[in-house]
RNA sequence: GAAGUGAGAUGAGAUAGCCGCUGCCCCGAUGUCAUGUCGGGGUGGAGGAAAGUCCGGACUCCACAGGGCAGGGAGGUCGCUAACAGCGACCGGGAGCAAUCUCAGGGAUAAGGACCACAGAAAACAAACCGCCCCGAUGUUACAUCGGGGUAAGGGUGAAACGGCGGGGUAAAAGCCCACCAGCUCCGAUGGUGACAUCGGAGGCUAGGCAACCCCCUCCCGGAGCAAGACCAAAUAGGAAGGCAUUUAAGGAUGGCCCGUCCGCGCCUUCGGGUUGGUUGCUUGAGGUGCUGAGCAAUCAGCAUCCCAGAUGAAUGGCUAUCUCCCCGGUGCUAUAUCGGGGGAAACAGAAUCCGGCUUACAAUCUCACUUCAGCG
RNA sequence: GCCCCCGUAGCUCAGAUGGAUAGAGCAGCAGAUUCCUAAUCUGUUGGCCGGACGUUCGAAUCGUCUCGGGGGCG
């Protein structure tokens, strides 16, 4: 498994886990996005996604679950060892491109102290 | 050249590099009864509308899709098609100088009902308000008033007032009569598959609109939808099938109602659901491309050739560079050009069972055909 | 995939059996009242009825097509 890979056990599928990071995970919000964080048993980084229909059409919304995808892809070292993330996108955000994404995600996340007292 | 009409085509702007996702194939490692998992390589990976879900089919299940009522839909003709509310050609009405566009284009005389406000005398088996005319009575010179009658030519109202115009006719009038015109109905001939067109004859003079109100006529439509449906595994008891006996009946089996068909309470035997997850359905098809032939065309036939997305918390992407396009500024200028800088998920928009249409959205660019006007030869 | 509802004044709604000036409440504006304000009373402004095309003498109302918004079922 490559650095930068992004394969199918590195994603919650099923609706259980949703369901349960929504409801007990930590959560952490900024302007346009709510994360979910939750630590799982599985010792592997896992990443889901919500985006409604009231972000706009099917394009747009497309767009922005690749561009959060590519950020998880590229900086999974940002999110703590065996956890499960989920990010919720609000109604208003239209973002420009990759970079402008990845400085609001990074921003909210090493600002946020999930995990980090149990590391040692 | 200008103006216009119609029909199309292309459309993540292009290339390269790096990092990813996903279907199929191959190789290697590992593991299993088996499907797998990981790594590497090869090869495919959004659209003309994938959209809206407005129609029509294929396919699947419900009974093999049955009968009647109700309900819905289509309305010029002929053709095309698997089918259609689509398409093509033609006919008829309307618009335009024209190319061309446009029409829900059956029936109001095959039957019937409803409605037609206000205005107006009257709005639908017609009708007498004003006016015109005749007769009678009274005042009594013409004339006026009252009563009885005739009259749809004139006035005014209205979207619409029961043919037009001229002549005859009359007390005044009127298709009351006549000629012409328009319209209607019927008959015949010719042409056309037909809608219909043209021509001829006869009739009776007139028959308002509205069917995108009900209705009538002709034709069509059973219902649901790939979360249809089939299979496997796990966990769990309110089920299912067959046989026997009983019974005619509430209810159920997917259509709104009725009929019809099947099931039905109990006992015995056998098998195993809802739910969740997975597999399948799933992409080779009314398929694409090319050529030839038939047809005015829509379209069809034959031959050759190609395989061209199958995701499922849902792939088809991100970044960088260069070029192109667009914007701003300088030089220069009718302009082209050249230099520098900056910006852009650069239009509309993302497959979800699959096809045929329709409708709507759309940056930029290109092609073809035709019409009118102008100029030159 | 299937289905339904709503668009009328700045806001919330009537009007929907076609008939001419499209109403009501709140808000706004002006005036009265009050020392001033609120409340109250009186008057008044504001609409091409989401859009286009059609049927009709006449359309917010009927028909078709569209655009936008909201909701439901599996």
């Amino acid at each position: 498994m490559g650095q930068y890979s992004f394969s199918r056990a590195e994603r919650i599928l099923r609706s259980k886990d949703f369901t349960l990071v929504r409801k007990e995970g930590e959560r952490v919000a900024s302007k346009n996005l709510v994360i979910f964080l939750k630590t799982n048993k599985l010792g592997i980084k896992r990443f889901g996604l919500g985006v409604s229909t009231k972000i706009g059409e099917a394009v747009k919304r497309n767009r922005i679950k690749r561009l959060l995808r590519e950020f998880f892809r590229l900086n999974k070292e940002v999110f703590p060892l065996s956890t499960d993330v989920f990010i919720s996108v609000k109604q208003g955000f239209n973002p420009a491109g990759y970079k402008e994404v990845e400085a609001e995600i990074k921003s909210v996340i090493l600002g946020c102290n999930f995990g980090r007292e149990v590391k040692p």
